[in-house]
DNA sequence: CGATTTTCATATGTCTTACATTTAATGTTT
DNA sequence: AAACATTAAATGTAAGACATATGAAAATCG
């Protein structure tokens, strides 16, 4: 491993880098223990507290855990999906909230991934996945829930839908899309009247699903779509217009 | 800001962690200095190499970055989808290696999310999308490619399907999937015979592309997932019988 | 002899201090 | 007024020390 002193980069980045990259092309395996901080200063003929910042930044990818202890060090973390997901959501969410990522253009994004899903997820769902469906659906329903709440409750809805699909790459992927969606949700008071049309599309969804069409699962999602963006463009335009 | 001392995480996490949620409840704003490396010290109670640790796993999340010098210091990164998808590329394909996903599974995933953008991507497609679309199948059909090239050229024809969507969260988000796929498809050997077929595959899809029929598009790559499946159950079932 | 306790070595976690380097603003000189 | 030198503030890096956790070996006791 070669390190340039006169790089433009941090040592510490580089040092993280290098150990990446044998992580990824497979020099380092899962569990594997990395050498000791007193030993890897050695190596890359750094201090300590260099090689420390860099496992620190190994450490927020997920890549690596650290153990005290007589036995203990840097480990290779096995990246899973349970872990990779929390990561994904914050991305995702900061990613639209400091871009200027307009509602219509990320509502357009989850439901077609969500589309996606439909006919897998009706081939396949579970009866749990059916279950936990038809209860957020019940929990919609319920008198003085607030808005927050049922927004929750609506993602707890879609995430059942995915996971459905029993592809995890596809649960993985759709989490920040849906997850994402929840802060820009949360801008919109929903009337009775509102949380009844959805909660009808979701029965809708729901039924597809159940009778295990994917075209009809489609075709509800894609009405949810359209109910949704013209919520929010009345939502946006009323307050337009009180200023 | 309040850090527990007898929290059973690291200092650094419990202060990356405070920062973190002041970035995303919007406390602190984008371009928005930190305080310096000394203040945010005193502030938690903590040293200043506590303090650089707790920044590096910001850092490596591209949530902040520093610069040297007298009006140097730690500032909020606008966390932008270019500066977001080489991470997401590497964890998507950090799961696919570390948790045995089958080649299946993931490319079920794939097309599954890239059929999403047909519709949007046959409708809004630029001349340029199409014109990149073209050129790559050019280049696969040049002789002597290696497959690591042929592969390379496949995603960039396939990014360009997706960007063609003008999307910025559906490209964010396809980029993992389909960049993810690369060092599976590294695994297989194509034939002459084998990349002919793709080539006059992805021939459709641009061809429906430029025609902007969504339908088509999405019919022409369930049947390059088609090829794909096949063509990978056949090369691992023939490395399996070799044993 | 076996089980328990103690000791010990090793590793990470944290603090302190110091110095190097970069960078912009300020001051000085020609 | 322009060019140059100085300075101050900040991050980058190093070195050493101590605290703490933890497993393993050694010592002790029943």
């Amino acid at each position: 491993m070669k390190i340039d002193p006169d790089s433009t980069v941090d040592l510490s980045a580089q040092i993280a880098g290098a150990i990446r990259d044998a992580i990824i092309s497979g020099s380092l395996i899962v569990d594997e223990r990395l050498p000791s901080e007193a030993e890897l200063a050695e190596q890359f003929d750094v201090s300590r507290p260099t090689v420390r910042e860099a496992l620190k930044r190994l450490a927020a990818q997920s890549l690596i855990r650290t153990q005290r202890g007589a036995t203990g060090g840097a480990f290779v973390n096995r990246l899973s999906f349970e872990a990779a997901q929390p990561q994904q959501i914050t991305t995702s969410t900061l990613l639209l909230s400091m871009n200027a990522v307009s509602f219509e253009t990320a509502c357009e994004a989850r439901y077609a991934l969500e589309r996606a899903c439909a006919p897998l997820s009706a081939a396949r769902r579970t009866p749990d996945h059916l279950a936990t469906m038809r209860a957020e659906i019940h929990r919609q329903a319920q008198p003085g829930l607030t808005d927050e709440a049922f927004c929750a409750s609506d993602v707890a809805f879609h995430r059942a839908l995915v996971d459905g699909a029993g592809n995890p790459v596809l649960s993985y992927q759709l989490a920040g899309a849906v997850e994402a969606m929840q802060p820009l949700m949360n801008m919109i008071t929903f009337t009775a009247r509102d949380r009844a049309r959805i909660i009808a599309l979701h029965e809708g969804i729901a039924d597809a699903i159940e009778a295990q069409d994917g075209g009809a699962t489609a075709t509800a999602l894609t009405a949810l779509e359209q109910e949704t963006q013209t919520l929010a463009q009345s939502v946006f335009a009323a307050r337009a217009a009180r200023r």
